[in-house]
DNA sequence: TTGTATGTAAGACGAAATGTCTCACAATGC
DNA sequence: GCATTGTGAGACATTTCGTCTTACATACAA
């Protein structure tokens, strides 16, 4: 039994977090925002993070000029996505109705969440009916 | 920066699955019911894994005779929990709504769940509401 | 009492993950 | 020419994690 890589480390999703909210950027641009005083090892370690990250296709690279402009190949949805149906796989057996319960129950949910996700809810079915009605 | 540790890993699961369907057993229940051929070492494999989980407080240890018993301190829900909150922290600033439109949106649920769901959810809502009366 | 089996504790061990950094080299611009 | 800044490749230390070894205690049958 070996241990499984996780699909993203915490040090490359500072990176994704910037390149979310950039849309895209070289390197240079990332390591200026994560660093208050950038050094030559910081710029290298950044470099390698984002290399890691393209080769997992979290990330795509394009050349501009010298450097290089990475962008995000998948958005922070899909990453949720991916962890929720991990822990659906490793604790509920795939099921993501445990999940959902455990959400509803618990109380990270403000007043105002709730009602979001009431107004979520209702789309949802109007949406599911109007589908049956179709069929 | 250092790795964090998982909080549970997929071999230490595997025994507190057992732990979970067994209520409580000794590390030779366990080992049996891991291995078609038990062997010394895995013995004490299985061994080593109950006490990285007693330090982790995920089993409880009592002495019965000379061999030990375990059992789970938390529930799988428990475990569901922690790793949803997981997910909202280092993807969604700590908001589970996120979570939840993405498990809403999702595929992964068939059309007798999503009525289950939404009995659970009128029952919750119903019961904040009857709570906000008292208040 | 002498094995034999089975329990315990403590910790060594190797493979892999992960964040960091070094090295060598190419291109750019003054 | 040369400092700056980009690149790739890979070394490195630390930690995790699953496994296994060693040493010792206890129960029990021969």
């Amino acid at each position: 039994m070996v241990r499984p890589p996780s699909d993203v480390t915490e040090a490359e999703l500072e990176i994704m977090r910037i390149l979310w909210e950039l849309e895209d950027g070289t390197t240079r641009e990332v390591v200026d925002l994560l660093y208050d005083t950038p050094s030559r090892s910081n710029y290298q370690t950044v470099k390698k993070l984002m290399s890691r990250l393209e080769t997992k296709k979290l990330v795509g690279r394009k050349k501009s000029g010298t450097a290089h402009t990475f962008r995000p190949l998948v958005q922070r949805s899909d990453l949720i996505e991916r962890r929720l149906s991990q822990v659906a796989d490793s604790l509920c057996d795939g099921s993501s109705l445990p999940l959902l319960t455990c959400l509803l129950q618990g109380k990270g949910l403000s007043t105002k969440e709730r009602k979001r996700l009431k107004e979520l809810f209702e789309e949802l079915t109007s949406k599911s009916k109007s589908k049956e009605k179709k069929q």
